[in-house]
DNA sequence: TGACATTTGTTCGTATATCGCACACAATGG
DNA sequence: CCATTGTGTGCGATATACGAACAAATGTCA
């Protein structure tokens, strides 16, 4: 690609959406200009031109998005079949288990839900399709992570914030790639209280007619009602049944 | 706003990731450049662009979005308290009621979804926040258009594809006003099967402490369980109640 | 209160980036 | 083999970004 091949006014008008996301929802000009750190003009260029199209209000002082951001979220989930075909298996697994049951793929450090059938609220955060969490301390983060190659699930953990969340939570580099080995051999993950206390999950890979690893599927549960030790006896046989369910589906 | 105070470039990318939800995952450069009347060379600058940023992959052929691109309409949906502060309400309305609950807000023509608590399957579509419906059919668009005064509403149903989509949908635009004043003065819409067969719904606003409709919530059940005749007997009182206990948290 | 400092939004000029067009070339299919 | 469709590139005209300057609003302190 050539340099000239690169729409730099429209990598920065990502990069202001994007700022939405990690503060409020009311931005001013200089706000955005600072977590950007783009110039307050081209910022302004940027969200004068988010306003016209309708993705944002203006109010003289500050910009919000508007729904119509959702626009290009959905434009994903619409074109992917993935989600959709996922949904019916997600519902059933979770009817089946009684609890809530998500798939998710990877970006970067991140799980990013791609579907979910939830029963009862048990995390304090509210999960939807286009959610993220970190993918180290998540069930269906540690089997993603796992099919990768060794060194790329490394430098993700290089680059991840590894943040000690509860005093379950694994932090250290090498002692993650070593539950990725056995994730990878045996072919789930379980999480007890990493991410948040009171919560445990168990994940297994979603795998296409090749066998590569295309999203993870998990079941997630209350500490208190279902322990660590019974989630796999509880859980796994279920979500083995959904995953063979799904393979022959997933065509490359 | 001045002429020069819009980026040409960043509207026409947002074109560009939009023309994904139309069709399929997969768009060529040339296909791209139809879908966005585009030309070619631009909208290969923005693909180009997406692919670089990572919200895009290529593989010389075709571009796929990313699940990254979700990161956008997640900044809206991170930033907006409206939905994380109806979830909850949402869950308990879902479950007293024993069938599925949903808020929206008007986008254009469409609702979009901003949150939603599931009980079992019954529609053929699948929903979750960013999903998009057309107003004039939806009970919870019935009733943020009839929140409008009645030339806006009017405009939009006028821009509107008032499609049949069952025997019962109704698509005369002055039997449409009719309804929403009935709906303004009684305080909720009834939708009988007209958008899917089997599906009935019943909506009403979410007021601010202003008295200003600044979303809607519903409750959907099958017609085969829940006769039209019978919605609002049975769910009208809970959704009543939601709608008392919204309005104070809800301050402008 | 009033003077001053700071922050923020807006405008301007100019160097640079980008657009749309035209054309060259590659792949595909009848 | 030619018609068709799609992709890559050079170029002149136009649009855009940046830094700086200015104006307005806001905050600060005596």
């Amino acid at each position: 690609m050539r340099e000239t091949d690169f729409v730099s006014g429209f990598a920065r008008g990502l990069k202001v959406i994007e700022a939405f996301g990690e503060t409020r929802q009311r931005l001013s000009i200089a706000e955005a200009a600072k977590l950007t750190a783009l110039d307050r003009a081209t910022v302004r260029r940027s969200l004068l031109t988010l306003a016209e199209l309708g993705y944002a209000d203006y109010d003289g002082k500050f910009f919000t998005l508007t729904p119509k951001i959702l626009r290009l979220g959905h434009a994903y989930l619409a074109a992917t079949p993935l989600p959709a075909l996922l949904q019916p298996h997600l519902d059933l697994l979770s009817e089946r288990a009684g609890q809530s049951a998500s798939a998710s793929v990877l970006d970067g450090t991140d799980i990013v839900y791609i579907a979910r059938a939830a029963q009862r609220r048990v995390m304090s955060i509210n999960l939807t399709p286009g959610s993220r969490l970190p993918a180290y301390c998540a069930s269906m983060g540690r089997v993603l992570l796992a099919a990768l190659a060794e060194n790329e699930a490394r430098a993700i953990l290089a680059r991840s914030e590894l943040k000690q969340n509860t005093a379950n939570t694994r932090t250290d580099p090498d002692e993650l790639i070593a539950e990725f080995r056995r994730v990878r051999a045996e072919g789930y993950a379980i999480i007890d209280q990493e991410l948040e206390i009171g919560l445990c999950s168990i994940a297994v890979p979603v795998e296409n007619d090749r066998g590569e690893t295309v999203a993870a599927i998990n079941i997630g549960a209350p500490a208190a009602l279902v322990p660590a030790a019974e989630m796999k006896e509880r859980y796994l046989p279920l979500l083995r049944e959904t995953q063979a369910a799904l393979r022959p589906l997933l065509r490359r």
